[in-house]
DNA sequence: CGGCTACTTGAAGGATTTCAACGTAGGTGG
DNA sequence: CCACCTACGTTGAAATCCTTCAAGTAGCCG
């Protein structure tokens, strides 16, 4: 499974095996591909939401915005990554997702999700795990915006990236493109903009990452790691254990 | 159903109703209760942990450490919470949970999770429920880390933690016990123990609120919602949409 | 070329931390 | 039963990290 056709498929292939019967189910989940432009809302926060979606190609953000205009960037959307899962049950979203660039989605309504979970339970195991992971990437970003410098937090995140990255083959050989503006940087590292375009001048000048264009390139990934104090324990990069996907098959039996 | 005697079930009746036999469902998952004391580690990062927790009563939390010993508490377990549901998944937990305060605690085993989502989807339901609201809540309190001022975060916590006692009949009339330290508090709100004492003078001071002991008066909320410029939204107080129980009904089915 | 958007840098100001010290209450043991 | 100990809270002063303000540069596109 090529990550070009299906990021999905690729990420959920790191955590699980699924048969050919059930990558054809996940196959058509993703289906009704279109193409989705920079800036747009996929979901606005306080309106209604109903369907589930899948990232395909490009990059979005999670976020809200206080009242007086100031935005926190949640979480990092990366093609493979779903979204609307919880959602579901919630209806009423409390944060924003928009595309950061160009891309293509898939999306698709819940009754398909029930299905999954009846019909498909390894699938349901990834959705699962996926979700989990999420609520762990973000309880992880909280503690580098709680105890974290900038400079550890600027470093952390680099290297969380080329860590989801990898798995969608977006990122090897320490490098990846991190199409994001430094105001959306900061927006997640709880920075302002000037002072995140000093830290990561700082990570360029301890001669830790280079950056050409939108290319990162980590120069020294075990200095990043001390700096950033990075354990991947939190991104849960390991297959699913045998007696979990039992369970999730009994559950739906 | 009476908070005292099993604050989940007062809490599972905020979001949708269960028939009597889901009840003693539920009951017969709360019947392992023992006395837990302050400080003990329910779970640790690290190190592998397979039951699924309710708290019964008494604080907990969870948390993270880095490997200087700086720390930063993800959030607080009150009597009512469940914890691990997703660390069956995992196996392996990327945090720590510890008791505040001396408390008692109901524990049981994966199978009667499986059981739960195969034969009570209402439970599951609410199971479900509860698992995607602590992920909007670690997100909101991830909002306060990274852009609202230290005021702005204590009023907000202190209007979270009494919205989310307030459903276990933990809160009421303004006011409810916060068996928290200072400490504990800074490191939930990122700050230093210092400022975070003089933070919360500072919201006595303008008559936001008022404390005696272990006692938190909300002395104006409305002033308090404004300031931490709170919206609940992300508690998602309120019924499950009848739908959406219906769903968890078929996928079981 | 003009007008965007993103990036960069200096300087001043402010929020928060660190360092240091002291106060207070509750628990324990001599 | 008082002295001591420890945990928690409080406060002042200096230091630092980070923000804000201000200005300018670079690249891109119509």
């Amino acid at each position: 499974m090529s990550a070009r056709e299906s990021p999905l498929l690729r990420k959920i292939a790191t955590v699980l095996s699924l048969s050919e019967a059930e990558r054809a189910f996940v196959r058509d989940l993703e289906k009704s591909r279109r193409p989705v432009s920079a800036r747009t809302d996929l979901v606005k926060q306080g309106e209604r939401y109903d369907r589930v979606g899948i990232l395909q190609a490009g990059w979005a953000i999670r976020y809200k915005t206080l009242s007086d205009g100031r935005r926190h960037v949640i979480n990092f959307l990366l093609p493979g990554d779903v979204f609307g899962v919880f959602l579901q049950l919630f209806e009423i979203p409390d944060h924003s997702i928009a595309m950061l660039t160009d891309g293509t989605l898939a999306t698709f309504e819940t009754p398909q999700l029930v299905e999954a979970f009846r019909d498909h339970p390894r699938v349901a195991a990834a959705f699962t795990w996926f979700a989990a992971r999420e609520e762990s990437i973000i309880a992880e970003r909280a503690t580098s915006l709680g105890r974290r410098t900038a400079l550890e937090r600027m470093a952390h995140i680099v290297l969380e990236l080329y860590r989801r990255l990898e798995a969608v083959e977006l990122a090897g050989n320490g490098s990846f493109e991190l199409p994001v503006t430094q105001e959306i940087l900061a927006d997640t590292l709880g920075l302002s903009l000037v002072h995140a375009n000093r830290t990561l001048r700082k990570l360029r000048e301890i001669g830790l990452v280079d950056i050409e264009g939108k290319t990162i390139l980590l120069q020294n990934i075990r200095a990043l790691k001390v700096v950033a104090d990075f354990d991947d324990l939190f991104l849960y990069i390991r297959k699913m254990p045998e007696s979990v996907q039992q369970q999730f098959i009994e559950a739906s039996g």
